[in-house]
DNA sequence: GACTGTAGTAATCGTATGATTACAAAGTCA
DNA sequence: TGACTTTGTAATCATACGATTACTACAGTC
């Protein structure tokens, strides 16, 4: 609850009510994230997007254009949320430097699994550099974090590397699920154990277990 | 050329020879590595595979019986492969110990770039945590990696989870395709040389670029 | 209270795609 | 040679999905 990720005002949607154009978008955007980030660019549909956001399916798209668009936009809401947490992490070290700077852009990085759906849909972007839209996109957005870690935090390369690539295993966990089997299998326990060393308790209550799929 | 990767005997497809159904499966799978890798599971097409494999679209679904059987069957390859390259490497290490284990087998790791589709099909794979088939067999396929750190290469498992992480940045590097903008980008060529150390010229020369997308 | 713009849906269309069926050609072996 | 198996394709099907069209309802304003 003390991430900058769970500060963000969702959209109320009483029954009844009429959204403007802009609110409905963010809330599909919202929606987006968590079907994306179940199923991908191409196994996630408009369908199921609008049924998440509670709207109809043409006016998903009518709002976007397209879904590569919808896709877009939501990759690009991702790495501002992104961002902003690393940003408001960087904050809080600066003033009252109890902890050391990169504890805290990793706690806040993990802490994002609570925007459910935002570390995969960044993973799937990642994956999709041949496509010629969303593969720019993706590697423009990887730069931004990559200019982050190097000039806000003040990172050196190699530092940034290392950085970089435990994101990337951390979303690749998330990814797989590991946490469905935590518990009742020992490979499972202990990979996840070693992968999330000190945020354990947190990611397990956060992380939604088997049956709950989305 | 000295990798393990190089030295699968490929299937030779003179036109009018018939081959038995285990080596038509074997050229498929092949072929699916690249098509899976390039666009997904769900974006890839089996006519898309059909087509690379040289065959008709139905007959790659009845030697498979499904699309997701030949996805099952393709990570299962590219993780037979993936290891096997290890296991080379581990054991030129036990031999002739002059350079360290664990730079072996990162490079090993590597050379499989030359396995066109292997990084990308397994990074897909490890994204669908949600599917109930293909996230069982990709949690298990990652235990298998993890199991030869610790067991095979003997880390602990602080060590091997900065193996797991160093290769989910070079299996994301090259799913976004950072290559196609090397050189013309400076934000992408220094991201690319941070994260390339060593193995920068091999990458950069087995890897393709710009115009030819698979 | 008619007029206009915006939010939203129902119905539908075209097409891509995984799968099935029916059939042809090649190989094998008595 | 003839029966039988195995490799392989052409034609086709059913369906799912993104997109389009045509329409309705609500809100503000003059």
């Amino acid at each position: 609850m003390t991430s900058a990720a769970a500060s963000a005002p969702d959209v109320v949607d009483e029954p009844g009510r009429r959204l403007s154009s802009d609110e409905r978008r963010a809330q599909i955007i919202r929606a987006a994230l968590t079907i994306f980030g179940a199923r991908g660019y191409e196994g996630a549909t408009t369908d199921e997007v609008a049924r998440a956001a509670g709207v109809s399916q043409p006016y998903v798209v009518r709002l976007f254009g397209s879904k590569e668009n919808l896709f877009l936009a939501t990759i690009g809401f991702a790495l501002d949320q992104l961002l902003s947490a690393f940003r408001v992490a960087l904050a809080a070290s600066d003033d009252g430097g109890e902890r050391p700077v990169g504890k805290r852009i990793g706690e806040a990085y993990v802490d994002l699994i609570e925007v459910h759906g935002l570390h995969q849909t960044l993973a799937h972007a990642y994956l999709l550099g041949s496509n010629p839209a969303i593969g720019a996109a993706a590697r423009q957005g990887f730069v931004r974090v990559w200019r982050f870690f190097r000039d806000e935090m003040g990172l050196d390369a190699e530092e940034a590397r290392t950085f970089l690539a435990e994101g990337m295993l951390i979303s690749t966990m998330i990814g797989l699920r590991i946490v469905d089997d935590y518990g009742s299998d020992p490979q499972i326990t202990e990979l996840f154990r070693a992968c999330f060393p000190n945020k354990l308790p947190h990611v397990l209550e956060v992380l939604p277990r088997n049956e709950h799929r989305l």
